[in-house]
DNA sequence: TAGTGGTCTAGACCACGCT
DNA sequence: GCGTGGTCTAGACCACTAA
């Protein structure tokens, strides 16, 4: 890595460090190789910490860095690819996926998820009704990758043994097996960018705000929806793969 | 919007400040409407403007700010849902798309898209031969929300008449033209999340580095891949669309 | 030219993971 | 306890937009 000044140049100095630090990472550097710490990679390019964490962020950001409090800076492996394509489930929680199902309870979802629940035939002004909301986390080579909620309409799953089990997992599993009795009609799914809260953090092993890619995915049966599930992937470690039928295995990205 | 102090709380000042932003925006502002500059907030706060600006950055990330250097900060509209859906295309450039062709020059691709362009059959060790690349700008609603280069194989495209135009748009029209008379095998997508860099940013309208949706779409035809497409959304303002076969009309967010 | 957000500095202290 | 990254401050100047 080189030592060498930045110049005075109309392009911000966090852009051009970033711009560096990358080529240091490619040439000079493997995965899981801690990195000096931000004070002395400050000093040794002349910046504020504040400027070289900026530049440390963006690449973290973009999956290159890892870093961790109370132990430091290491460089990311390439991204894990995880299957969100729309052969790779049916229903949440069949036979074979790789999400293990946490905890259930009867809550009232947020206002968005609470309105795609509805539907349109309901347009009515009454409260949003509690529903039976399943967490569940997915993992990928033993880390976790992914938080997730579904919201399942009470009334979509009418087989539910009335009892409730005081282990709430156990009750997800079942909310979920009784769902997938359903015939399918169809799922559309959304992806888009935001921020985790508190408990996603947590369970992803993030600090709160860390960028995530939430799926959403609506999944229609006898007509409406039946059940909404809302999914944060870490955005630093996973790329999102829609694999489609006749398409040819991806070359492994370096 | 309130001007109560912010209470010494283990929880980060920013984080509550997202917190008593994001809810004020909620019930005290309307979409479009300007916020007090960053000073003025800081100062009502009580904070550093560093401090203030954390929060303002992620509430930016999350789609719910605009902040417009010279202007001001202004409350973000509901996030645009671009369809990016199997069904949505089949090549780029098929009629209908809402893609506008900029410009085509034949150049050497990033090491990763050559890797896929290559596949397996080629493991030699030549130099990354030049590709044809198109330029294209995705809009919606007359603002730019992406940007693209489509890499085509040469050999995908024999048929091209093999005057050169001078106008680079023409050009890659008539590459996407013919690439679009191939028997489409494919297609594979993956979705993740970058930075814009500095062509990107101009195109979208926004500082380099800005949070992107990277989506790269692989089209298999002749038993090969015989194009690349990397897209690049605007996280800010961008949901992604895939939608199934039998989906029903997803409600409109708020 | 005035006002905005964007960049940068040089400090300080804190929370966390190790040993 | 020590070293790490995370948070925070109080300034300064710059780049851009619009009047």
């Amino acid at each position: 890595m080189g030592t060498t000044q930045l110049e005075t140049v109309p392009e911000p100095k966090y852009w051009h460090l970033k711009t560096v630090l990358s080529e240091a990472l490619d040439s000079e550097f493997s995965v899981g190789e801690i990195l000096p710490n931000e004070r002395e990679l400050a000093a040794r390019f002349g910046v504020a910490r504040a400027t070289l964490r900026q530049a440390l962020e963006q690449l973290e950001l973009e999956g290159r860095l890892q870093r961790r409090r109370g132990v430091g800076t290491t460089v990311a492996p390439p991204r894990v690819g995880v299957d969100v394509g729309p052969a790779a489930e049916s229903w949440p929680g069949a036979p074979g996926d790789d999400w293990q199902t946490d905890d259930c309870e009867r809550a009232v979802p947020p206002a968005a998820v609470a309105r795609e629940l509805a539907g349109a035939e309901a347009g009515d002004a009454e409260g949003t009704p509690p529903v039976l909301t399943v967490r569940r986390t997915r993992m990928t080579a033993g880390a976790p990758v992914a938080g997730e909620l579904v919201y399942v309409r009470e009334d979509a799953v009418p087989g539910l043994p009335d009892i409730t089990p005081a282990d709430g997992a156990a009750l997800g599993r079942a909310v979920l097996r009784e769902l997938g009795r359903l015939p399918l009609e169809g799922q559309q799914r959304t992806v888009e960018l935001g921020s985790a809260g508190a408990d996603d953090a947590r369970r992803l092993d993030r600090l709160p705000g860390a960028p995530v890619l939430v799926v959403t995915t609506r999944y229609a049966a006898e007509g409406r929806t039946a059940a909404v599930a809302v999914a944060t992937y870490r955005a630093d470690t996973c790329r999102l793969t829609f694999a489609d039928s006749g398409a040819p295995e991806p070359v492994l990205a370096g």
